[in-house]
DNA sequence: TCTATTACTTACCTAAAGTATCGTAAGGGA
DNA sequence: TCCCTTACGATACTTTAGGTAAGTAATAGA
């Protein structure tokens, strides 16, 4: 059995599945691979999302301890948010799922062009 | 560019990310990961899910092409779900996914006795 | 006849996420 | 002096994903 704050797990799976049981966690992550990021920088790369559940899922990463928030004391503001290195270990997730994505559109979607993703995953 | 159904990504990982954005796909491709199993069965194992929204998931992945769904025409009935071939390609994300969270618990929480979860990830 | 079984369906409700707008705080320009 | 700017995020309201609880179909067995 795994407990992590007060809840059970019986696989480390679930633990994993229970942080990341949401529509934008992941993609935070993804884009925090590349390099520490501004807020205003990943809401323009996160173009979809919202900024209030921006807002949210950051707190949420921060309280599970997966990103760091750094605030400047400066006007504006600036806030700058980064991996810790457990979050730096979602690497291999985050990599298999890119994988696993190009060979899903290789069977039931298209290509066209091509794209500068896979820099961002695997520098460094 | 990729192409899935007349959604556009920038990049493959975005295509994963948009099939699993819920909270149960990924728990109903661990479970399958292991044999074919029958609704009842998945419902039993995924106990927290329920029926309803179940039903849903198996019904999103199998038009996603990721799980097969064959029923038996008798009295009760008998459904049995099954991986695709692209669907048994998840294999690698729930791996890097199962090796992550014990990772976290080592570090945020705690492990107690042992389970037989690793056995449901590595027979072949 | 009555109950158990399995895989759903239906109607209703709640909680999470989305939309839109406002607040703060310090400096610059008219 | 007053207003505009930037970056962050707070607030109020709306939409949607998921949860609750009950019902259905068809047959076997008590």
């Amino acid at each position: 059995m795994y407990y992590v704050n007060d809840k059970e797990f019986k696989c480390s799976v679930g633990v994993t599945l229970d942080i990341f049981n949401d529509k934008w966690k992941m993609s935070v992550i993804w884009h925090l691979l590349e390099n520490d990021k501004r807020f205003k920088e990943l809401h323009e790369e996160i173009s979809e999302i919202t900024q209030k559940t921006l807002t949210v899922k950051l707190k949420e990463l921060e309280s599970k301890n997966i990103i760091h928030r750094e605030v400047f004391p400066i006007v504006p503001p600036k806030v700058v948010y980064s991996l810790t290195p457990i979050g730096k270990k979602l690497r291999p997730v985050l990599e298999s799922m890119f994988n696993w994505g190009i060979e899903y559109v290789e069977e039931f979607g298209t290509i066209s062009g091509d794209n500068a993703c896979e820099v961002k995953l695997f520098k460094k």
